[in-house]
DNA sequence: CGTGCTCTGTACACTAGCGCGCAGACGACC
DNA sequence: GGTCGTCTGCGCGCTAGTGTACAGAGCACG
């Protein structure tokens, strides 16, 4: 893992605070690894830490009886997961696991509520932060009700790319199908497609980009809208 | 309209309020009714007013590109339009429309956000109404994947019911076809097969809720966690 | 080197919902 | 009372995605 999936300014909230504010912060902070698939948290737990992924990736999924559930949510380096905290309420409504291993700064919940209490420049960005994952939480309900599974998998890929800033990324066609919400068959159908079209190339869980923009340009706009909301808010 | 339907108390969010805090917030308020149809806002607009309705509703619609968009929230005399300016953000990242006529509390962006400045209990309360939107966000998007259109339908007209406080509202077909992001006949078939089995009836526009927990009962899952994720952090 | 597991690809019958177009029904308004 | 606009219902061909089941392909590990 290189250095700057490690560090904590590969987190973007973190990289916006001010010196003093992101060292008395990181105090509190430990640095962890997390590994693939682990759950970090299920719906209705108490939230015990809030996690800046640096290198890795949290994905949040919305429950529904009877189906594995929806991803409605990514969390990479440019974001957080536990944004329950920042309303004042500690229990996650939604199943986060890790989409992609890789190293996080962890916090404990009682220590980042008196950060919070403190710190108004992390307030106020995670605030923002807030606000744009918000966003994407709409956006990603009107994709997922629209558009169909290729471009979805092709906004899915753009945006895993994105976050852990890599070509090469792990992630089986069954875990995409859960995410997507599609069986996995599906999945299968849309990935070969984007590999015919020489975007892609994966086996046994490898996913390569070959073509980035291409790529971009086969998902849907929900891609560049979310990436415009970031950049609006935060950028 | 009732009385119980134009007061400030008729707002939940308000009524959790201390009297005095109320008093003081209602003095920068302005008493309107808003008509069937009418835009409060439109995505990417500057936030002007926040609105409470007591007796109106208010739909929060996803813009898609080449799409009437799709309905992921709704807001009656529970909640509040404007959740942007609690996490700083005076840009509505959704479309608002009215999606039954009635009686609301608004009051100006800047001094909404003044108040929030000097008043804990209401920045405490909002707070929490955040989270149980987001809430409500990810269910929607889970529930527009993976349930029928018939019992959309349902929790739909549930939902509506709960905030209009009637059995009888207004709500053409066609309306309704672009809150759930299905054609039009999808809305006429459902609600025919609703109509069959004594649950609701309608004649042009008029619906009236024959058997509220019948109806209650054939809505998906969603319905229940939603009202359960409210009572558990609101009520 | 073979065995077993995981990952990927394919086939088949089925269904919910789509797009479009049209027809009836009710109400409002001149 | 007739006309027009709005609301509701239906038919028809079509498509994306479903559920299930099975087969090949690559890797790991004994």
């Amino acid at each position: 893992m290189q250095l700057t999936k490690r560090g904590p300014r590969a987190n973007r909230l973190l990289a916006g605070l001010p010196h003093k504010d992101l060292q008395h912060l990181l105090a509190s902070c430990e640095s962890i690894d997390l590994t693939f698939a682990e759950v970090v948290s299920l719906s209705g737990d108490r939230i015990r830490h809030v996690y800046f992924p640096t290198g890795s990736i949290i994905s949040m999924v919305a429950p529904v009886d009877g189906y594995a559930g929806l991803e409605v949510g990514m969390v990479g380096n440019e974001g957080m997961f536990g944004v329950g905290l920042l309303l004042g309420v500690d229990v996650s409504p939604l199943h986060a696991l890790v989409q992609g291993a890789g190293p996080a700064l962890r916090i404990h919940a009682k220590r980042f509520r008196r950060e919070l209490a403190e710190n108004p420049a992390l307030r106020r960005g995670l605030n923002r932060y807030l606000y744009v994952l918000m966003s994407q939480l709409a956006q990603t309900a009107a994709c997922t009700r629209f558009h169909l599974v290729e471009a979805r998998l092709a906004r899915w890929l753009s945006m895993t790319r994105d976050r852990v800033r890599s070509d090469e990324f792990y992630l089986t066609q069954e875990f995409l199908s859960h995410m997507l919400g599609v069986r996995r068959v599906g999945v299968t159908k849309a990935a070969s497609s984007l590999q015919e079209r020489k975007l892609i190339a994966y086996t046994r869980g490898m996913i390569t980009v070959l073509d980035r923009s291409a790529l971009e340009a086969a998902a849907c706009g929900c891609y560049l809208a979310d990436k415009t909301t970031y950049a609006r808010n935060l950028g």
